[in-house]
DNA sequence: CGGTTAATTGAACGCATTCAACACGAGTGG
DNA sequence: CCACTCGTGTTGAATGCGTTCAATTAACCG
């Protein structure tokens, strides 16, 4: 799929497509974060994933996207119609990698299941900075999204996301010199939370 | 696959597999239902899904088995080895296949995640109740799973569960002739409440 | 700088949990 | 047929975790 389709860009807030919306791409990230989310009607949303480089999304099964997917940061992405990668690569060859991409997914959720179901708001908060923390290499790390979209992803309001992560900040097991930045500090800790 | 294998009986509460096991077979709910569900170290339990007559389950696309499975009742079970069934169907059916039955599990994951995270006891609650009688023609309804079973799975405690049902049937929206069995009495109410 | 959005913090509330007692129901034995 | 038992389910009271609402602070951007 490196060779085929477009590069497109998508700047911050850009939506890339719509829930329910007729599933004719493929996505791949090259450059920013995606957040894929739910609306529901009376306003309630439910952030499903983030996707960060490498990753692909609108894999989905069905004749339509069942979340939709906006661009969190400014992003490159690259896009192909599914048609054509049907027709270059085969039938066969982009069954297993949707299955592939599926199968990690559906092992991902299982996992977040467990989170949203059995685990306090502070489990979840360290589980979330730990995930985020193991996607790069450098000590800082850089959080690309808002506390709401955090909570929305965990199951929380902002708020308790905000006193959790005070509160582990205030057990030096994080530092946050900024808002949107921090640094692990006692990781063993914060694995036994993130468990 | 409906040649091949063989036919298990399973009794209550007996396991079909477990969490972490090679998984070398295919099943088939033929009679009876089947829970599957991952145990915490720290002994908290979440229940994945129930699966019922028809239902494919062990299909985990690596090579382990992410949860474990047991028999709710006694169940009849038809039984495939991966390899014999790949031998016969061919790969590349019984990729397509998995691929099948995995979309339809995300599919089913993605509104559980939704109903985990944004959704109120009562509406849990609910929205189990509905999909149980969705599932049978007859006006009612078995329930195959104890309290704690639905707890476990919708994320509350089996006090809660009960209380929410209480609370539906004091609102006349269900009602509870024993403890295992109902009757959708406003079916509107139910489904706005489900949603 | 001022203006705006994001994030933090405080206080009060409420939903779900916890802990405990009691009721129900199926199965067993007198 | 009743008494007994054990697992399951219900109900009550108290607690607490997370939410809600509101005010303040921090970060970002012109």
């Amino acid at each position: 799929m490196d060779q085929l389709g477009v590069r497109h860009h998508f700047q911050k807030e850009e939506e890339i497509y719509a829930q329910d919306e007729e599933a004719e791409m493929f996505y791949r990230v090259l450059r920013g974060v995606v957040r894929s989310s739910t609306l529901a009607a009376d306003g309630r949303r439910m952030v499903g994933a983030f996707h960060f480089p490498g990753d692909l999304i609108g894999f989905d099964p069905g004749p339509l996207h069942r979340l939709s997917a906006e661009a969190l940061t400014d992003c490159e992405v690259q896009v192909v119609r599914r048609k054509a990668l049907r027709a270059a690569a085969g039938d066969i060859a982009v069954d297993r990698a949707i299955l592939e991409a599926t199968s990690r997914e559906l092992a991902r959720l299982q996992d977040h299941m467990v989170l949203l179901g059995r685990r306090s708001a502070r489990e979840r908060v360290a589980n979330f900075l730990l995930s985020l923390a193991q996607r790069v290499e450098s000590q800082v790390v850089e959080i690309p999204m808002t506390r709401q979209d955090m909570a929305d992803y965990l199951g929380l309001t902002m708020e308790t996301v905000s006193r959790m992560i005070a509160r582990l900040q205030g057990e030096a097991i994080v530092e946050f010199p900024s808002q949107r930045r921090f640094q692990v500090r006692k990781r063993t800790a914060l694995e036994s939370l993130a468990a």
